[in-house]
DNA sequence: TTGCTCCTCACGTCACGTGAGGTGGC
DNA sequence: TTGCTCCTCACGTCACGTGAGGTGGC
């Protein structure tokens, strides 16, 4: 049989994040757990959607807008406006990613050729363009 | 001639950076520029300053870090010690991009695929497998 | 009593954005 | 007087990290 009730520290030790990063999306309103005094209990379903937040994370969704695709999916079951909704939502992010996907190819070749530049001053000392470019400053 | 003299507006407008960013890095320690008054002036070293400064940014460096390389290139011109301290901040950065690099195309891969399976939804309803997990949450 | 887990504030971090409210010179 | 550029606080944003200080049950 599998478990029913969890821990905080639980589900933290589960998807390996701090407990501070779970009581921080109850704040935002992602996950409410039930209550025993203070202390919180997550079940299965809350589990499940802990787990649906952190890969809105992994795929680089803001909070609010992982909040809004939950929250639709929650009581309407699969509906075409939810599916509608988090498909949008979905080819946005995909194209964000390409975007910054772009701009860390060209940072990336940008910094290999600065580590190769930086070598070559080591071994040969600074080229005559780079001396004369110094005196202008 | 080239100008000897910039406002900060003009500087926001030649690098596509808002002043209050500008302003930013005076406060962190990054440029000094001279004042008149209190409307500050820069020169055109100062412009190179700011140049490295964003240069640093797009390749994903700290301010901090920024700051650092920043401040030893400017006395000691070129000496051994600064090479090889950029040059380990470059290596170490570089390792970070790819890192991301590889989350990135990761995120990439789900996103498409889950944008494929959302599709397919709309078009032919949810498969037998999903439905049996819905009834289990 | 010690030790462990849980809790609630609440300030700190990073790189700025965004008003509010005011000045100087054409 | 209006309009433009500059300025200085200082709070807001985003996703948490990091103590401080305290509780409950073994």
């Amino acid at each position: 049989m599998e478990k029913e009730r969890f821990s905080i520290t639980d589900l933290a030790e589960q998807f390996q994040v701090t407990s501070r990063t779970i009581r921080f999306y109850e704040d935002k309103g992602l996950i409410t757990p039930s209550r025993e005094g203070l202390t919180r209990i997550y079940s299965r379903s809350d589990r499940a959607r802990l787990k649906l937040i952190l890969r809105g994370r992994r795929l680089g969704f803001s909070l609010q807008d992982i909040k809004k695709m939950i929250d639709l999916y929650d009581p309407a079951e699969g509906s075409t406006e939810q599916l509608n909704y988090t498909l949008g939502k979905c080819k946005e992010q995909l194209e964000k990613l390409k975007v910054q996907r772009q701009d860390i190819n060209e940072a990336i070749d940008e910094l290999e050729d600065s580590i190769s530049d930086l070598e070559d001053y080591l071994k040969n000392g600074a080229p005559a363009e780079l001396k004369a470019e110094k005196k202008l400053a």
